[in-house]
DNA sequence: GATGAATGAGTCTTCATTCAT
DNA sequence: TATGAATGAAGACTCATTCAT
């Protein structure tokens, strides 16, 4: 067999995949997993309900590709290789820009994170796992880093959290992302993003109390509720 | 006809429905709403099947009426008259209070939300709303005044935008939320929720940054991604 | 709960099974059971589809229901209790009974047998033993202990192996009725069973040999192929 | 065209669908016709699905080739030209090779004969008649041949009636063999073959009565059920 | 001739909903 | 009102067959 038809053939059957996906992905974030039929699908991809088992061995399985070849790409080099701050300004410079970028991709995303969200708790442990490890798993590991080193050049607080931090930036931004982008769909306050990453980011690198107050404190020793 | 009669037949209706919402919600919950059964919630409710329908037009309207009975008694009065502060101390003791009695709400209803939020993106648009504004919104317009007030006060930053403030905190901590009660039902990180409130407050109310830092800056004015 | 009501039901529950598996055996055998659809057997049954699995888990469930519920009574007493015979010529007029009425048990239920036939190469080993347990095992019991009693008393041979001459005579006949009943649906020579019957009969008790020869001859004593 | 080529084509041709029905045969024999697919059947022949279509008009087409092109040659010629004994010894020794003849063959084939059992009640009439032409019928002409000349001869009883004997022989085998190969794939009774065989032939020689019973009795003449 | 992707008709099975009792 | 059997529409999935390459 000549290996130039192999390879033909697997770049076809890539590109087949993709289409599925493709179809699949918007189907489903129309509609929801449970909602979609594959007969949808099908239509959507331009091919027939049987071609689609050609590729894929059932509906959940198209389901678990989606990030696979569709999303991955975007979600995954979210900072990869953000630079440490040497001041606070750069550091608010460059948490601005991270989180514009967390920003911009959620939306983009949107259609999909709502199939994986409304989807994600009643898929099997295993599927459940392997769907998370692709979300923002990496993208807080990123900032830790960024965060722990920072600390240790003097740019944040020595006793900050790194772990806890780390997740509490992109945080302040998912609420209105969820609200706004997932589950509703439509704006719910009257400031854009473009006010709302700057203020978030400034509350993280500050705080919500006032400078004279700042002065006074130290850093907080637990006890909870 | 007499009154009484009609009263205590109002009543039975009453709890049945309560009945049969609840087990409802407890099914849904297990199985998500696509994979939950009338059958099922029929005997999760020790009733019949055709006997829901006596209370119930259909799956769909059980769903959209478990808030309405169940949930928001315990959602909303979330903070219903949190006193406003008069110290940045006081203000960071109240507002632990209050991000743990968030946090433990969501977590005694993560089953629920877990409905919620696979189902939430495919009803319709009316239902979607009726539905949203059970919750955080509730919750954010209440710290929301918290905020305004706690600012005019000069316990948080003249500023201070209250709107985008007040939703910034329970984000924080629904980043952990999220991903640990209801996508992924299990811990993720080596710290819990009594270390994580604290934390998440403090960081709000001083931020990350180091004390000389906080010294230099003023408000940030905008520019975005 | 009254019981009488639960007797109703459980009558009533039993008569609907019977009445689909009727349905389901008669589909069956016209059209063997990979052949047959449950619609087709819905519609003998006059039920709908749905019905069916009210009462049956699957298609492989009809199946293995049939002899319990069908041709049970019909197969197992063949010979209950047969009195032991005390000369030759009664234990012919008795072997020539029960070997017709073996006959039309099987022509009776040749239908049934088709479809046994067809589908217990491929059933699960379990299914495929509690089929087969049904079915020969018991007549041939039966006839084993006639004729070892038989033996005993001396009409038949004392060197008689009652456990292969059990299986032996209704095997003569298995032959003419496999093929003529159940594979080919028709005569195949130009006796009938009144001509068969006895003819097997008269050779299972006094051999194919003429007289002469068997007044010379022993038992056999093994060595095969 | 040359005809050397045609002729190579023919051969080609013909080892091609050998190859096929040979695949297609050992599919069927393990999961029965409805259970077999032809993509299994391509693999097995190490050929592609498309290709079968250019030998074999359907899959029952494959079905109905099989016999032609791969069992007639196994079982036909079972007993061609057996010799005609010349004293009942002899005769013994005959029909116990011939008979364990056919056991072996039949345990050969058993894996066929599932298909053969499962398949044939639900073909077309003419085919079912093709396929029977194959098997037991020219096997038990043979035998008829043999018992008619032997009577001729007073070898056998000259009242024997061959027709039905040349089935009783093999039938008492059948009844061992279809059980315990065909159906329940184990033994089911403690006794081999090897004294099986040997019982069955004497049974069928001399008869189940003792022998003083025998020398008193004449014919059976009917009369039956 | 060989290939194997594409097709779509055909099946089993599920389940929300209805309705006679 | 309560019941639960009956219904049948709908959907995932299979696989024999076709056909462009």
């Amino acid at each position: 067999m000549p290996r130039v038809a192999a390879e033909v053939r697997a770049k076809r059957e890539g590109a087949r995949r993709t289409q599925i996906l493709e179809a699949a992905a918007h189907v489903f974030s129309r509609k929801g997993f449970a909602g979609a039929t594959i007969s949808e699908i099908a239509r959507a991809a331009k091919l027939s309900e049987g071609s689609i088992y050609n590729y894929f061995r059932s509906k959940e399985d198209l389901l678990i590709n989606i990030p696979q070849h569709l999303v991955q790409s975007v979600l995954v080099p979210l900072a990869g290789d953000a630079p440490v701050p040497a001041t606070p300004e750069e550091a608010e410079r460059l948490l601005r820009l991270l989180a514009g970028a967390m920003v911009d991709r959620v939306r983009a995303h949107a259609p999909f994170l709502k199939v994986f969200l409304s989807t994600l708790p009643y898929l099997s442990p295993a599927a459940r796992r392997a769907y998370m490890q692709l979300l923002p798993t990496y993208a807080a590991e990123v900032l830790e880093r960024f965060l722990r080193e920072g600390a240790r050049r003097g740019v944040f607080r020595k006793d900050l959290n790194p772990v806890i931090a780390a997740r509490a930036l992109p945080g302040m931004l998912l609420m209105f992302l969820m609200t706004q982008e997932v589950l509703l769909g439509r704006q719910m306050i009257r400031y854009g993003y473009d006010e709302i990453v700057p203020e978030a980011v400034h509350i993280f690198l500050y705080g919500a109390a006032p400078r004279e107050a700042r002065a006074r404190i130290r850093h907080p020793e637990g006890g909870r509720t």
